[in-house]
DNA sequence: AATAGATTCTTGACTCATTCCAGAAAGTGG
DNA sequence: CCACTTTCTGGAATGAGTCAAGAATCTATT
């Protein structure tokens, strides 16, 4: 699977593919404290690289809500966006909008060459939602 | 104006406003050089300060895209979008896409209480798109 | 206008995600 | 199995943004 994208196979690399598929929506050091539990060794460093290698060939996607640190996510190639709640920065997926018609259709590009739109939707998700209200 | 938002009127938000309405998308240290010109004793902290309220006032609209710093805009209020060159960093304006329908509108909202809809057109700008392709 | 009281600004240290670097280790093609 | 290249380790550095305490400034009131 990662020979598919002409990417060496190491170790660290099997250990961060395999904890991002089961942390969605997870951040760097929770991924980091993931793969430490296979192999105690790893660097932080071949965390991040291997994470942006794997961004890079797009076997991974990165997301970066304003005010929160970088997660990734393994859904890949099917254009889905985000809810992310204010409140706690937990992240739900959606998927694309009414007719994906606005996906990639801004009214006007401004002389732009726009390859991807994304979409952010901001809101309280449920616990922290009720327990606003109380 | 300030002052309709319950906020004090102090030298150094009065000069932070006016360099967010003087340059549009620009980031925390463009603004802090453009508000020492007039004022040259501010603290960052100050400005810092000045648009986390201004932001919370709703006097001032706070961006951040992936993988670059906070900016900050005085075009509020009317939900419009960006497009943000992947290269450069440049952000343009652009109005809310076809028939304003997908804005606040997922498909599911999983629980979540949803009160915006990010859109970010991500490409690349005129200039840098020349300059690739030569 | 002067004063009291509270918010806001200055200064400077500090956090923390992310990046940079150099040498050691591990993967790959032949 | 070897040589070559990429990747990983370990540690230091960067830089946007935050925290905290005391000084300055603003607002409402007299």
């Amino acid at each position: 699977m990662l020979r598919g994208a002409a990417l060496r196979v190491t170790r660290p690399r099997v250990a961060v593919l395999g904890a991002v598929h089961a942390h969605p929506h997870a951040d760097t050091e929770t991924i980091l404290h993931a793969v430490r539990r296979e192999l105690p060794k790893v660097s932080h460093q071949a965390v991040y690289d291997s994470l942006h290698v794997m961004t890079a060939a797009g076997l991974v996607r990165r997301i970066q809500p304003s005010g929160f640190v970088a997660r990734y996510e393994s859904r890949v190639g099917d254009n889905h966006h985000h809810i992310v709640c204010r409140s706690c920065g937990a992240i739900a997926d959606v998927d694309c909008a009414v007719g994906e018609a606005p996906c990639l259709a801004a009214s006007d590009d401004r002389g732009f060459s726009i390859d991807e739109a994304e979409v952010v939707y901001w809101g309280l998700c449920p616990g922290c939602s009720t327990q606003r209200s109380s």
